[in-house]
DNA sequence: CCACTGTATGGCACTCAGTGCCACAATAGT
DNA sequence: ACTATTGTGGCACTGAGTGCCATACAGTGG
């Protein structure tokens, strides 16, 4: 093992292709509809083989989907370094507030979240990043020394604040992207503030 | 059309069929795991054709979910039939308490559900289903009359009643089946209550 | 009891996602 | 330049899901 490091041309031209393999499926994924854009039609948009696509995203849906997991890792150490004394949902608010808007990015702003939300077979995929992503951030509370969460705290927490997070993309989506994600984040943790 | 009724035989042998492939599917899916089981052992057990099978069920993931739409509409007639100047969490809490055990039967228990959490194919449309009903059940709260909740507020607290449910229904896998639902769902309502 | 009508069934062929395999081209290290 | 790795395309295959058609059969009218 020759140690591909951050800069070969192989890894430049890998994430270059995957950038555009992404770009173009985006695209025609608005155009046609996500039922009726084959692989085989991104591929070719892209200038490479059916086959090759599958070896840069495991599947058709992944192609929206940026790097969750790469994501879940940092968020949940964001988590493991808040002040050990601070309150959970607190700490849950702060980060997640943080994070937010990578995590939003990573599934193309407007465009991508309402094709996201209006295809089932996208949603489903969207969940199922979203399931991981509880289980790291319930995990890494856990792990936190003061407030001495059980597990099904720490998981209905979590799954809590995953749910605000989820009805203020709807809601940001039903205002065509104007209403302000932020303001609406800490009225939703405000709102569900745990009881002591 | 000649009317059918509830009891003509064809309607009975529907029900049979349909009950008989659901019952072996599980079996199989249990045994050899979800994903080493195809539509075609299914049917080949239940004595009919792959081609029946997906007029019984619209997709192989379907064999395992009772009709949850039928179920989503009663819960939002439940809702509708509050009392209009009840709390909307409120609502949500002694409906969904009232709902909880039927919504799990109809995904059979400790073995089904086992299987639908450790496959991520299942989860996804349970997901998707569980979405289905999140939408209905807000829509049934914003038309309630007393607490004139906008789409944001009630959408939000579906999503965290739903959510609620969801790490209660972990929980209980996590005890193997001896915890008490009902007062781990009155115990995460309670935690989760908005502020006013 | 029989003919008629609509529905359920099985078989066949097809599309499309996803995978294993292999031959071949391009690249990195020496 | 030589060689070990690694990426690529082509091919064949599995398995889900669908459209189509010929046939079998329940339910109704005579």
């Amino acid at each position: 093992m020759t140690r591909a490091e951050t800069t070969g041309l192989r890894e430049r031209t890998r994430r270059a292709v995957r950038a555009e393999l992404a770009e173009l499926a985006l695209g025609l994924f608005v155009e046609r509809g996500y039922e009726r854009t084959t692989v085989e039609d991104i591929a070719a948009a892209a200038g490479v083989s059916r086959r090759s696509f599958f070896r840069y995203f495991p599947t058709k849906e992944d192609v929206l989907f940026g790097d969750v997991d790469e994501l879940a890792e940092q968020i949940a150490e964001d988590i493991r370094a808040r002040p050990g004394d601070e309150d959970a949902w607190a700490c849950l608010h702060a980060v997640l507030r943080d994070w937010e808007p990578r995590i939003h990015a990573a599934q193309r702003e407007l465009t991508g979240l309402r094709l996201i939300e209006t295809t089932p077979a996208l949603r489903a995929r969207l969940h199922q990043k979203r399931d991981e992503l509880r289980d790291r951030i319930s995990a890494a509370l856990c792990e936190r020394p003061s407030p001495l969460l059980d597990a099904f705290t720490a998981d209905l927490l979590t799954a809590a604040a995953g749910a605000a997070l989820d009805a203020v993309a709807r809601e940001w989506l039903r205002s065509d992207g104007t209403a302000d994600r932020a303001a609406l984040i800490d009225h939703a943790f405000t709102l569900l503030t745990p009881r002591p």
